[in-house]
DNA sequence: TCGTCATTTCAGTAATTACTGAAATAACTG
DNA sequence: CAGTTATTTCAGTAATTACTGAAATGACGA
């Protein structure tokens, strides 16, 4: 591995982490120097930078492609690809979110739809489903939530993350009047 | 595997999921077991039930501890070890956020803070640099963002769900009359 | 059309990870 | 204490996944 030492520790840092995610230390070490270059990278740069074969590199990253977590681009004059990552990390961020969203959020969901379609058979498949359903509203929830979030251009989205507890502290205000209300008029009954 | 057919289909997809994060097939399948069983479950009743052997359960199990996503539990007079999942969805979720983000956020936080520290000796260590601080600020602020909901009741946390759009919805109408307000107070200098 | 360069494919192999069976440990009981 | 049962450990092996080098494909210009 050829690179300064900075670049380095951030690069195999990303290489452990990949491993602790589906991806593989290849593809981790890839993405994080793409996204640390200032300048798009060939392939052949990217074998040199990190001593690993050229094959190897055709083929991670053909799977940061398929995570779209990659920009190809075209020099003048040149007909080799050059890779790049998106400048803004809110968009890297929505780009993975809806990845992992695909692959490992929307299997589910629809395993379990069609499991609790079916008619249970026994008292334990009863209580199972009943169990999966508990799951299946909560990932409902969830995702519609985040349907909803997605949407937002990155500054309302940042908005909405520095309010994040605000906003719960005025639901906790709501929450007290409420029950004041409700206190007052159990008070008024007895 | 001896299971019926809903919680055998519940089962191995869990199992399939598994590999796609970092958890693997079994660890996947001894999960959702759990999860679904009306009643906790010794390690042989594991091994009958997903057809494994008795050293791989107990491996697995052990895994399970570790990410807290499994309750030890014991009968009078019976000293065998039983295991169950958590009955409330919403606490395992707040679980599996919990030891996701010790596992995966929390390291990349401390690599990208011990990089951030130290002196870059060229212009591409401080390239990387900034674009590491840029990675480090999102990390930070959606941490931030964590904390703050995690201390959430339940209830509250459903309720900042189905707000999501809401808050957002506000927050535009906001943005309109303090847009509104700027271009009247331009035109009036103008 | 041929030659060159860039990329991809893929069979074979290396490396890693998952799993097993046997032995060790531990915790109890008579 | 010896015997029984539950659990863990771990060396060896199976299975999976990652990686390489060589060959194939493709895309161009002469």
């Amino acid at each position: 591995m050829n690179l300064p030492p900075l670049v380095q520790s951030f690069v195999l840092h990303f290489g452990e982490m990949g491993s602790r995610w589906g991806i593989n230390r290849t593809v981790g070490q890839i993405y994080a120097l793409l996204y640390v270059s200032p300048e798009p990278l060939n392939a052949e740069q990217i074998v040199e930078a990190l001593g690993i074969s050229r094959s190897n590199v055709s083929m991670s990253l053909r799977e940061l492609q398929a995570w779209n977590l990659v920009l190809l681009k075209h020099l003048p004059d040149d007909r080799r690809d050059f890779f790049t990552t998106p400048d803004d990390v809110w968009q890297i961020l929505r780009t993975l979110a809806e990845e992992r969203k695909k692959r490992e959020v929307d299997p589910t969901l629809s395993v379990l739809r069609e499991i609790l379609m079916q008619q249970p058979a026994s008292e334990a498949e009863r209580h199972a489903q009943a169990r999966m359903s508990e799951m299946h509203g909560l990932i409902e929830q969830l995702t519609t939530w985040y349907e909803d979030v997605k949407q937002l251009e990155t500054d309302r989205l940042a908005t909405l993350l520095t309010l994040g507890a605000k906003v719960t502290r005025l639901l906790e205000a709501k929450d007290k009047i409420v029950s004041l209300g409700r206190s007052k008029r159990t008070t008024e009954k007895g």
